[in-house]
DNA sequence: AAAAATAGTTGCTCCGGATCAGTTTATTTC
DNA sequence: GAAATAAACTGATCCGGAGCAACTATTTTT
């Protein structure tokens, strides 16, 4: 598991990636049963996936792609996590008293989403507790995470922000210190809590630092040691 | 279950309160179990519980009183949630290769708090799917509640902060629309992510707009549905 | 290939709210 | 019950960063 940050103070990471399958818990009956009540349907780039507020009717698995999970409200906009393959959303609408879905997922590349009944994926968890003890175990680690990412928007200012999500975009997402960016410069404001003049703006002045490299979606971090104290003192 | 803002946005609410035990979900061994591997502390006002970063030993079933759990580093201190009796604490740190809090935890009022021993309860929820999922429900509604908080703190301005921290702390502390305080001013700041001097502008105003009564310690929300207006529009 | 729409960029202005510096009012402490 | 400490409050200043307007570059549409 990769946890860059944790050493020195609160993780600020946004996305979530676990290799170990849920579904390897599950027993033979129970995969079968997975199989059939759910489907795996292809999103394009920029696609809606569901909406908050919607009936939760299923769990979205997904196999293939990068998301967005997000609240939006008026022409406010909060991102609450970046996804890619291999995790499991949507589980949050599970709880009692609650059948709505507490978030929207939007794609940002061309997806792959397996759509699991919601009633099939709950019985499973009633039933198996290898099963559920695993998915507390996913819950657990993104909810510490989006600790991390809410310490980030509510007390650091734009410089710390900045430098956690590409902290956090090369650790977590693209597992690299460069890589082409999928999403646009609002997005970027969405995912950090600025305006998108001033992601522009941070973007050039790190750039201007010799802090990370950038040529139009291509980023490269350059001085990684430097971002992690930009990020500690905020 | 209270859901009160639920309908018309994004519920912002701080406490995770539920009246149905997971203790009544566990097999008369497994109650055994809990008995003798867990030992009941009461703290004093302003006590800490525990902190984060520390090798999290247990989980926390608050019994009685009302903590605030939260992050801090440096001068930074962010209240994740309040949490009132009957609440389990510290399953957050329940993850894969985790194994410390995610955060701290700290006594507004004398305390009754019932240490778990982390093993036996992890051992408990890998084998008894009944309380597994009961607890995916528990922490499935907390992450609700976070979202709508990190909403809230992240796009609304000082007056719709102070709003969704007056109604929860009605709705879902207090269960009244008139209560005493057991926070300071600067505790208050914390819960709302502004500057003790903001927060003591603002309730002055909400005072002389009519909103809330306030003598001290004492708060009486007047005029909810104008609280929550001011709560949807920021 | 031209037109339209979207995304990226820059400079300027302005305001929400933090910070600072001080005063007043409560709580402790001895 | 006087002194000390902490919490509550007030006014004045200042700055981070949003918002706006204008312009350029890049896609998308037809």
């Amino acid at each position: 598991m990769i946890q860059s940050n944790d050493a020195k103070g609160i993780s600020h990471c946004t996305v979530f990636d676990s290799e170990t399958s849920w579904y390897d818990l599950l027993t033979d009956d129970e995969k079968i049963l997975i199989n059939e009540n759910s489907v795996s349907i292809t999103f394009k780039k920029g696609e809606t996936v569901c909406k908050r507020g919607a009936f939760a009717s299923h769990i979205y698995f997904l196999e293939d792609g990068l998301v967005k999970v997000y609240l939006e409200e008026k022409n406010k906009n909060l991102i609450l996590m970046l996804a890619i393959r291999n995790n499991l959303l949507g589980m949050a609408a599970i709880f009692d008293g609650n059948n709505k879905l507490p978030y929207s997922i939007t794609t940002y590349t061309d997806s792959v989403v397996r759509m699991i009944d919601i009633q099939v994926f709950t019985r499973l968890l009633r039933q198996n507790s290898a099963f559920s003890f695993h998915v507390i175990n996913l819950l657990n680690e993104k909810t510490a995470q989006m600790y991390g990412r809410f310490f980030s928007l509510t007390q650091k200012q734009l410089h710390g922000r900045l430098a956690d999500i590409l902290l956090c975009l090369s650790n977590r997402i693209f597992k690299s210190t460069s890589f082409e960016l999928p999403l646009s410069r609002a997005d970027l404001g969405d995912l950090t809590g600025m305006s998108t003049e001033s992601i522009i703006r941070m973007m050039k002045e790190f750039k201007d630092d010799g802090l990370i490299g950038m040529h139009c979606k291509n980023i490269e971090l350059l001085d990684i040691a430097r971002l992690e104290r930009i990020s500690e003192f905020g």
